[in-house]
DNA sequence: CAATATACGGAGGCATCCTCCGTTTTCAAG
DNA sequence: CTTGAAAACGGAGGATGCCTCCGTATATTG
């Protein structure tokens, strides 16, 4: 509608935005899902209430914090369509979630609740072009037969998660996920 | 050795014992893994002191929460062991654990840390038990040939709680759960 | 250089965690 | 029944975290 005439943004307020989401990967990819956000603010040393002012909810935080992850994930899943085999190009965007996440342990509770939260709601564009990337993924394998019916993205992404999640941490950890997605994968065939 | 002659165990220590798993299991029961500890003393009526001189870590108190409940399961999988056909033993299986935790979602949570806990730590009596006759279960269906190799106890227990756990709280739940959990099973199949 | 919209910091109120220790209760020996 | 020590109790207290509120500071614009 009538797009009222605005201030450019303050500069400060963009500089204390990019500190924030600076310490908020760091201590988020440690601390996991329950890291001190009080942390987060002394870390990128800011007052608390200047966290809470640009990202009013933990979730808000984490979001943006993740939204270069998921682009990452975005163009492997579309890049992943042209592949032959639907089944192993599913197989294959898991992994490489897998490896993206194993560097960041602390971050999988919030992945899971990113994905969960706003897929729930629909409004952030970011996750239903990952939903749709992944949708395709599906939707090849569905049109070929070889994939079950019934499956959407968001049950293979929450599994996804929920899977990287429980396995407790250890040298084993990605030798055990990638197990068990792979039994995961193979009950997806038809 | 040398068994030292004991005192009897005070009464008012027992009684305070189980006011405090009777209200460890409903506050749990409706906040999961982080509902509050003082609120479970509140409840029980008796000095935070005394919860965390029986309990001293949160882990602890659930472990003595959830051991009627594993008793449940391992009764139910031991049940199970008589039936023909092993891979639909899993499923039932898995189906019941899943009846179990719908009326206790808040539970959710903390079933899957204590199954994790202890069974990596190995010296809980109880968790061995479930994880033999869930063994027991996969057994018979390896030995049939109709079970792949390289699944563990473990691992079938930890994706179900993963899933369980994953999937919002919400009318579908169970159906969403089962779904997926079925087609976890279906890649169980040799 | 104002004027003002915008952003900042952190105190403060409340909740939770867990420890520590002075007080109370129970048990059992005499 | 006493009585004294072992066992258990309760909750204050210090630390940390959450989030709000508002007085102060500063960037932008005319």
């Amino acid at each position: 509608m009538a797009e009222v005439r605005k201030r450019k943004p303050r500069a400060d307020a963009q500089k204390n935005r990019e500190l924030l989401l600076e310490a908020a990967k760091e201590i988020l990819g440690r601390g996991g899902p329950n890291a001190s956000l009080d942390a987060v603010a002394r870390r990128a040393g800011v007052g608390i209430g200047t966290l809470y002012r640009h990202f009013p909810t933990r979730e808000e935080l984490f979001m943006a914090v993740f939204s270069r992850e998921l682009d990452q994930l975005i163009v492997t899943a579309e890049d992943l369509v042209e592949r032959d085999d639907p089944l192993e190009a599913i197989r294959s965007w898991l992994h490489a979630n897998v490896d993206l996440v194993e560097t960041k342990r602390g971050m999988l509770g919030a992945m899971s609740l990113v994905v969960t939260e706003d897929l729930k709601q629909g409004y952030t564009e970011r996750s239903s072009l990952l939903r749709a990337a992944v949708d395709r993924l599906l939707d090849k394998g569905r049109s070929i037969g070889e994939i079950r019916e019934g499956v959407s993205a968001e049950d293979l992404m929450q599994t996804l998660y929920a899977i990287c999640y429980a396995r407790q941490p250890g040298p084993d950890w990605r030798e055990n996920v990638l197990r068990i997605l792979d039994i995961f994968v193979d009950g997806l065939k038809k």
